[in-house]
DNA sequence: CGCTTAATTGATCAGGGTCAATCGTGGTGG
DNA sequence: CCACCACGATTGACCCTGATCAATTAAGCG
């Protein structure tokens, strides 16, 4: 609202293409109440200040949440990927947007009808409960990253998330541009750009690629997030 | 454990003078689940790595949970006062401490009991919920400020929040130190002594004294906050 | 094969950290 | 009651990390 440059849909949010009934994970109490829905790169999946109707998981791909400032800055409040769940929010109004950094694809959780099945069923409701500490867990741990630590500290420990969460733990497939490492770790692209470099030549990480890191002393690594 | 100089006691939490059968809000369904306990200023109230068997709701005085670093660095995640909430933790283990930065009166829940009583009263479940989320959009708020905000904007921020949950919006008595502060904005207590300094030159805050800030300005400063 | 956008690298600058001295205040004991 | 002490807060001088400005290189993509 507030800025031009910023927020581009309003509440022009969820216009993947959705198809029903999805048959991810039949076990789980919740999928029922799931519809998967497919985004593009780039695409937003809800804004801040829109309604706070849905919640999603993400099947596959990357989706970054992000808040932006009145003068335009961006901060990433956190990046996820296969089998996260996102979305969650207190309140009418979303606090936060969210954009599919790669192609994606989700699934889609009506609030309402999710509210439902955990009045029936008692493990829903301590399964959302769940959901919301992790939330609060990782907010927790992002502000300690962001509080008092230098570039390269941030960088490391930014790595090191990739990389234990990843199916190859040496060889981490970066979705996100350095724009949204930046906005995420709280540095400019130059800084992140540097870095990795700095870490390059310490031996500690090998650039295949621009979006591709090769650990190659994650010891060291690990002893830098500290 | 891996740090002399930070985390005082290992486990020795939970010291304070216990009195059973709180008086406190009847209507409240947890109250019969809590007992009031007592704390004097700097005590310890739990400790990083302890159980994870408790949470509290602040009665009086004022509350920082907080991390340490293994180079002594902390990081406070946050204070709470009168009426909030703290100490939801995900698993067994707590990933952060509890101090008692003023002389402070709580009531002590024990989650067994509590989640015992979730199972009959789903309004309590509800209200635990709830506070996971408030937890969680607090850490994500933080964590927005540390990420890309110069030293004025934080503290006109902090002061902003600290107004807006007091009796009187325009003066604000600081429960904590320069240092506090400082842990929790990601700063120096010099630099969070030159902004307070350089504030009071424009106009915007006076000092009355060292721990009692009036807001002259409020406007002015909600514009730098942005 | 250009065109566009992302990434890297360099040079310079400023905000905040560090080191150090001083001030102020509250508590204690003579 | 006052002198002294201890600790928190303030202020100053200087330095260093990361931001800014700017140019170049690399990588997709039509």
């Amino acid at each position: 609202m507030a800025h031009p440059a910023t927020s581009p849909s309003p509440a022009a949010a969820l216009t993947g293409r959705m198809v029903w009934m999805a048959s991810l994970s039949p076990r789980e109490p919740l999928h029922a109440a799931g519809s998967v829905v497919h985004f593009p790169e780039g695409r937003e999946i809800f804004a801040q200040g829109g309604e706070n109707d849905m919640f999603f998981k993400v099947v596959s791909g990357v989706v970054r949440t992000c808040k932006f400032l009145n003068d335009g800055r961006r901060q990433i409040e956190a990046f996820y990927s296969e089998g996260e769940v996102f979305g969650f929010d207190l309140g009418s109004e979303r606090q936060l947007s969210a954009e599919a950094v790669s192609e994606c694809t989700l699934v889609a959780y009506r609030r309402a009808s999710v509210e439902m099945l955990a009045q029936k069923d008692m493990t829903v409701g301590r399964q959302l409960f769940r959901y919301a500490m992790q939330a609060m867990t990782r907010a927790q741990e992002h502000a300690l990253l962001l509080g008092r630590r230098g570039a390269a500290e941030k960088v490391a420990a930014f790595l090191l998330n990739l990389a234990e969460q990843s199916a190859d733990h040496r060889n981490i497939a970066l979705a996100m541009t350095r724009q949204d490492i930046g906005d995420f770790l709280g540095l400019t692209i130059e800084t992140v750009s540097r870095t990795f470099s700095q870490l390059e030549r310490d031996g500690m990480i090998e650039l295949v690629s621009a979006r591709l890191v090769r650990l190659r002393n994650p010891n060291a690594l690990e002893e830098l997030a500290a």
